[in-house]
DNA sequence: TGACAAATAAGTCTGACTTTTTCATTCCGT
DNA sequence: ACGGAATGAAAAAGTCAGACTTATTTGTCA
């Protein structure tokens, strides 16, 4: 996780970020720079500074003479690891976590693919051992154990593809696997068959046989996709 | 585009933004904000402000006593908006534009599959015209009305696929779109055999066939990374 | 080695001032 | 009397300058 306390507008983006990513200020909305500072007990410096930022991430828009008018979501900077953190900490979260869950449908099979061609010797050996480590953990309740070994498995994926577009989402992908676990469904040890394909998909990688190491992870996304009861492709 | 004058900190920006993207400053480099505020003759509070939106791309980080350092590549926030179009506008633009694309190739056909899924009466429309546009202006060195058509189709089926991450990535679709067009590749005539596809796609999303949209959709891309001499997956 | 002190650069606050944009009023012409 | 253009005032963001605070690092000395 990012550091908590960067600053006085760190602890403002805090609070009004996930406000406004929850929808608490519907899109036209419009704020005041100097309420808002009063009401956060802060400069108004700072109060301007946290505004910059939520401006860069496009969720609000300040203009001369009117203030601070909060966009429609279909103009915010969804792929923002930070607004990505805001929603999924909110009302929004199971919204969210179908978003990013197709999203994972989409990028993880072709990075696999790619691994397969590109991934360095001590990516593959990583794979492997994030594979056993998944089967190792995967009786038992020992949750916390498996879930290193899932993000790590994934992380690898996507960095081993060689894409940085992809790489960037480890992160993302970290943050869906854990609530996953936490939250959502998950109350029993993981499906069998789940810790098979990974294991699968790591042989497949290391022998560079692209094509198997795709259609193994888009069974393994089909399986996510599914835990939400969404129809799969 | 986004408007270019949005006061004294988006100025600075317009120039930082890209000299750190390019690489200017590495990784590890050590900025003051007094000495860039004096560099770019503005007050130290618009310098805070610009050092805050770089800050909150990931791009930088700021601590006391320390400096703002430049962050490595592989922190940035390679899904911004501004942050693409600053290495689109750089030295990195053909690695970007490689990027984009192989992003494009995984996006686009399972956007295209939901899209046959959940399209509106509307969207099935704008994408017929869009098709029926891309043929009228296929031949004759018409390339700016094709493209338009082009643009306005891809973005179409990334709304129309209901995910909100795919329809945020229409921007970025355009980036690439245009600047195919304008610097890169395509002199002559677009390939009679890509617009051929494109019609199809809007037929199978409008017959609801999500498989054959997708697949479809899957041969446009592969296209598109064949133009960048990438390896077809 | 560890504690303490100095230096440094970011962080914060305040108040005055500027600039842009909007809204309401007024004034003119038809 | 009505519509529209010009004018003025108000409102809120934007900018700047200066003083002060705080955290962090570095270096010195016990």
């Amino acid at each position: 996780m990012t550091t908590p306390g960067r600053g006085l507008h760190g602890r403002v983006l805090d609070t009004l970020g996930p406000a406004i990513t929850a929808g608490e200020y519907p899109p036209g909305s419009v704020l005041r720079t100097d309420e808002l500072a009063q009401h956060f007990e802060v400069s108004r410096s700072v109060m301007r500074e946290a505004v910059r930022v939520l401006e860069s991430m496009h969720l609000v828009e300040s203009r001369r003479r009117v203030g601070v008018t909060v966009r429609p979501k279909a103009e915010w900077n969804v792929y923002d690891p930070q607004v990505i953190r805001w929603r999924l900490a909110g009302a929004d979260r199971p919204h969210q976590l179908r978003s990013l869950t197709v999203l994972r449908s989409a990028i993880e099979p072709v990075a696999a693919g790619l691994a397969a061609r590109s991934a360095t010797a001590e990516q593959c050996a990583e794979l492997t051992e994030c594979a056993l480590g998944m089967v190792a953990n995967s009786r038992g309740h020992q949750l916390a154990g498996y879930l290193i070994h899932d993000v790590a498995f994934h992380r690898t994926i996507l960095t081993a593809s060689g894409n940085e577009m992809f790489a960037r989402l480890g992160d993302v992908v970290a943050e869906v696997l854990s609530g996953r676990t936490h939250h959502d469904v998950m109350f029993e040890d993981p499906d069998p068959a789940a810790v098979t394909l990974h294991v699968k998909v790591a042989e497949a990688v290391r022998e560079g046989d692209a094509a198997r190491a795709e259609q193994l992870t888009r069974e393994i996304t089909v399986g996510a996709l599914q835990e939400l009861d969404i129809l799969a492709p």
